[in-house]
DNA sequence: GCGACAG
DNA sequence: ATCTTGTCGC
């Protein structure tokens, strides 16, 4: 049964806009998490959607963070409980996101989402967020640029710039692939800007996202037309 | 007031 | 996110 989740499932915007201010005081941006390649295991989620039935399909996969290798894959289904919203992103996420990571049994050391972290209009995104309530450390790599302006990174692979928050970089825009649009890479918790984008380059490669992220989303797919 | 707007 | 064919390029 569904668990009762004050901190994911809120009745409106209002409530959700609150719920963010209360807990972004919990994000923690250092290096606790671990090193880009360290031995573990890299867990990349992601959602995917059937407005017509209603349905939400989750996805965890979790890879050797050395090798990449796939060692473990969970899924979870629900109803669709909140809206998409620019900036609430995370309270239509979460609930499925968080139902597929209990049902792993792997302990991810870092967990990678589709979106942003703390390059938000409240910083507090939803790898944040994701962060805070599993204290797990978490990064954001977005397909698309959100709030932030950034100037493009030179074309090679590893080239990036800085999305600033006045004067503080809440993010990058990073370039996975030579001469590709780049990724929007932001740290949820427990990591930081560089260490966001060392993982994310550890993470690419032969394509633009992250193999944690074209895992997920391939699942997710899966499990919403078995579902 | 008018757009822009992660997925 | 999702609806969707062909097409340009390596």
């Amino acid at each position: 049964m569904p668990r009762h989740h004050p901190h994911t499932t809120p009745a409106d915007a209002a409530e959700a806009e609150a719920v963010q201010l209360r807990l972004r005081r919990r994000v923690r941006l250092d290096d606790s998490g671990p090193a880009p390649g360290a031995p573990g295991t890299v867990v990349g989620v992601d959602v995917a959607y059937d407005d017509g039935r209603g349905i939400v399909a989750a996805a965890a996969v979790a890879l050797d963070a050395v090798t990449l290798a796939v060692v473990e894959e969970a899924t979870a289904v629900g109803r669709v409980t909140f809206p998409y919203v620019p900036g609430l992103l995370a309270f239509r996420e979460l609930p499925a996101v968080l139902d597929a990571l209990d049902r792993l049994r792997h302990t991810p050391g870092l967990v990678v989402c589709d979106g942003y972290g703390i390059a938000h209009p409240r910083r507090f995104g939803l790898a944040s967020h994701l962060g805070v309530l599993t204290g797990l450390p978490a990064i954001g790599v977005a397909k698309n640029p959100f709030v932030f302006r950034h100037e493009p990174p030179a074309p090679h692979r590893g080239a990036h710039t800085p999305l600033l928050d006045g004067t503080e970089e809440v993010g990058r825009a990073l370039r996975t692939r030579d001469g590709v649009k780049p990724v929007f890479v932001s740290p949820g918790h427990r990591t930081t800007c560089a260490s966001a984008c060392a993982h994310t380059l550890h993470l690419t490669g032969a394509y633009r996202l992250p193999e944690t992220t074209r895992r997920a989303d391939r699942l997710c797919r899966e499990a919403l037309r078995a579902a």
